[in-house]
DNA sequence: TGTACATCAGTGAACGCGCGTTCACTGATGTAC
DNA sequence: TGTACATCAGTGAACGCGCGTTCACTGATGTAC
C-alpha cells in the first residue's frame, strides 16, 4: 500500500456528496445517511466503512470547508503578492469574490453554518474567520493602512470585516446580475470600517 | 364567537413548539411534524387543523420572529424616549441586549436563520433588518450623530450595524459570564462604524 | 515467481421504527328560530 | 328559554414508506514466505 493515511475514494465522495446537498438544499443538520450515500452513488451501508455517524461526517465536512476558505485567502494573497498598489484592498476583495464564484460551495455553506445549527460548525468557522483575520492583520499591505493601530483593535475590526465579507460573497455568488453593485458596496463597507478604526484611534491618541 | 380572527390556542401552541425546538436543537428545516406536535402536547393529526404543511408553519414562525425583533427595537426606543443623553447609542444597545436576554428565542433563531436554510426565512429576516435600520435612521437621536450624511449612506451603514448587533446579541445571550466584555466590544464596533461613516463623508465633501 | 492469507471498501437483504398523512369519529361551542 | 343544527379543534387507529443500522457475503488489492 502507498501510505495508510486518508483513503482516497469513497470517503471523499461522501464528503463531496454532503457538500453538494448542503449547498443546494441547505442546512447540513437536515441531511440523512441514505440521502448522502445515494448522492455519492454508494450503498447505504458503505457509509459506515468511513464514518461512525453523521456527526463524524460533519467534522470532516467542516474541516473541508475551513480549509477551502483559508485556501481562498492564501491564494488571493499570493496572487496579489506582486501588486504594489497604494491600496491593495479592492484587488484583494475582487479576487476573493471571484474565487467564491468559482468555488461557491464552501463559501455558501460556511456562511449559512457560521451561525447555524451545529455548534461544532459554528465554533470551527468562527475560529477560521479569526485565523484569516490574523493572516490579513500580518499582511503589511493592509496593516500599513492603519498605522499605529494596536493589533488587538485591528483584529477586532478585521474579524467584523471578515464576517461581513463572507456574507457579501454569498450575495455576490448568488446574484450574478448585481455583482458590480455588490462589489462596490462591499468596498464602501471596507472603507467605512478602516476609516472608522483610523479615526477612533487618532481620537484616542489625541486624548492621551 | 368573539372575532373570527386568529385562533387562540392550538395554532399558537404549534408555533411556540416550533420556536422552542428551533431554539434548543436549532435549524428549523430539520424539524418534523410529529416532533412539533409532541412538543406542543397535541396529536399529530391536529397539525393539519392549522397548517397545510411545514412550510406553512414556517411562514407563521418567521412572522413571529420578525414581529418580535421589530417589537424589541420599538420597545427599546420607547423606553429611552425620555433620555436626552449626548449619545443615546450605549443605552439603546444595552436595552436591546437585555431585551434579548429576556426574549432569547427570536434573537437566536433569527440570527441562525438569517443566512440559513430556508429562503423565505432569509428574505424575511433581511427585510426585517432593513425595516429596523430605517426606523433607527429616522430617529433624530441617531441621525444627528451623522450630520449631513445622505440617507442612503446612513442606511447602508445601519444595515451592516443591525446585522452585526443581531449576531452579537446572540453571544450576549449565550455567554452570561462575558456580557460586559461583549457589550463593550459591540459599542466599539458601533463607534468604529459611525466614525467611519462620518470620516468618509467628510472626505467626500472636501473633494467636492 | 507463485501461492496462501489478511485487509478492506463495497454489496443486497433484512430488521424494526418513526414518520407524514388520511380516516371516521367525538365533544365543545356558537347560531337560528 | 329550549331545541336542532353547524362548525371546528381535537382524537386514536391505521396505512405505506423511507429511514438508520446490522448482517453475511464478495472481490480486489497488498503482504509473507
Amino acid at each position: 500500500m502507498t501510505i495508510p493515511s486518508a483513503s482516497t475514494h469513497g470517503r471523499q465522495r461522501l464528503i463531496d456528496a454532503a457538500l453538494n446537498l448542503s449547498y443546494h438544499k441547505r442546512s447540513f443538520s437536515s441531511l440523512g445517511i441514505r440521502e448522502i450515500t445515494r448522492e455519492a452513488g454508494l450503498s447505504a451501508p458503505a457509509f459506515y466503512r468511513h464514518f461512525e455517524d453523521l456527526a463524524d461526517l460533519g467534522q470532516a465536512v467542516i474541516r473541508e470547508v475551513e480549509q477551502a476558505v483559508i485556501q481562498a485567502f492564501t491564494e488571493v494573497r499570493l496572487a496579489t503578492a506582486k501588486e504594489a498598489d497604494l491600496d491593495i484592498r479592492p484587488m484583494l476583495l475582487k479576487r476573493f469574490f471571484d474565487w467564491a464564484v468559482d468555488n461557491p460551495k464552501p463559501i455558501v455553506i460556511g456562511a449559512s453554518e457560521a451561525f447555524g445549527a451545529l455548534e461544532k460548525m459554528r465554533l470551527g468557522l468562527k475560529k477560521t474567520l479569526r485565523t484569516i483575520s490574523q493572516d490579513i492583520c500580518a499582511d503589511s499591505r493592509i496593516s500599513r493602512l492603519l498605522p499605529g493601530l494596536p493589533e488587538e483593535e485591528m483584529m477586532e475590526v478585521l474579524e467584523v470585516l471578515a464576517q461581513n465579507m463572507l456574507f457579501m460573497a454569498v450575495d455576490y455568488v448568488e446574484q450574478p446580475e448585481n455583482r458590480q453593485a455588490i462589489f462596490e458596496k462591499a468596498l464602501r463597507i471596507v472603507g467605512v470600517l478602516f476609516a472608522g478604526a483610523h479615526a477612533i484611534h487618532a481620537l484616542q491618541s489625541d486624548i492621551r
